[in-house]
DNA sequence: ATTATCTATAGATCTATAGATAATGC
DNA sequence: ATTATCTATAGATCTATAGATAATGC
């Protein structure tokens, strides 16, 4: 049942792209390498002879789904349209194709070094975006800005996703989204 | 090897108050009765008879942990110390002491209706809390900053929590306070 | 007699590995 | 000959239950 080189890496592609989304919609830890390997229509096997082990599988996901956003942001050049997107109900109703930061930032604590480093660097680049379409004069005014901008980007959309109850989820969503207009013209 | 309906009454205490920041610091899906059961002391089979299933004991201690946090807040009475309080160091390093929304929010949509609707009330609670120390001329006005300052705070606190680097994480903390306190001002 | 707790264990699930299979790649 | 994949299964862990124990509560 080997298959060609190209097939091989193709099929690698296609677990890390289901794993990626999997892994933001359920959780790393609480998905298990069964439901992964029939997201990505393989059995569990090869996921091991691919990956090797769970952990690494994960790193790679990480990778993958912060490459993703990176990929669907960097169209945006206003932050008007950034806070529009990010605090959508689109957005809200598809974590597993959104935001990986706001996906798996509360496992964070309890994951391993590579995955939190890589994280980081994920939050890092989304503060470096959205400073870049900050008004303020200084570098260091932008930076701070952004990152009171992203903790309520992020904030209201685990909040929205949370909550039982669809009006409140959308009140979350409109308040924050008016209140970073609101400061970002002042 | 019976005890008093007093001390039994007390061990459900023990147990609930454990579970409560033991879900906090590691998950409520991640934890297992095991050492659930060795935090408070006890055999996993006490914790059943007190409780019958894992999801019981998860929704008591939800409702224990949201108590505790309005308890622990509810002395605070201007918007200055509420979030220098909720972004220190302090509350960061300590997320089995501290708020039961940023540390569950994560797994809510993961979660039993039951555990949703309970903390959804706690949302509800945290806004409303907030929205009475707010300066807006009207209701609306003062609920809208409310629910944008909660997802600024726990935006900032999950975030702070997640990154791999101190320095990034104290950043978080102090520039998502200084937003909240300029526009309290305002 | 009732019951809070403990011990032992069942059954499910999860990560991981060994070995077989079958087609590629040299 | 090498290797990507599959099948079968080991071993650990997790939730849950049955039955024993021993002291309370009536």
């Amino acid at each position: 049942m080997r298959v060609t080189k190209q097939q091989a890496a193709q099929n690698r592609e296609k677990i890390l792209i289901s794993a990626a989304s999997l892994m933001r919609e359920r959780g790393i830890a609480s998905v298990g390498m069964d439901a992964l390997a029939e997201a990505a229509g393989m059995t569990h096997g090869s996921l091991y002879s691919q990956f090797g082990s769970k952990e690494r599988l994960a790193e790679e996901a990480v990778r993958q789904a912060l490459v993703e956003n990176a990929r669907n942001t960097s169209d945006v050049s206003d932050i008007g349209t950034y806070v529009s997107r990010y605090l959508s109900r689109k957005h809200c109703d598809a974590p597993g194709d959104g935001c990986a930061l706001a996906a798996l930032v509360s496992e964070m604590p309890r994951s391993s070094q590579t995955i939190r480093d890589r994280f980081t660097h994920g939050v890092r680049a989304m503060i470096e975006h959205v400073s870049g379409l900050m008004h303020a004069r200084s570098a260091r005014q932008r930076d701070d800005a952004a990152i009171a901008a992203v903790a309520t980007m992020v904030g209201g959309l685990v909040l929205s996703r949370a909550v039982n109850d669809d009006k409140l989820a959308d009140r979350i969503l409109s308040a924050t989204r008016s209140s970073l207009k609101a400061s970002a013209t002042s």
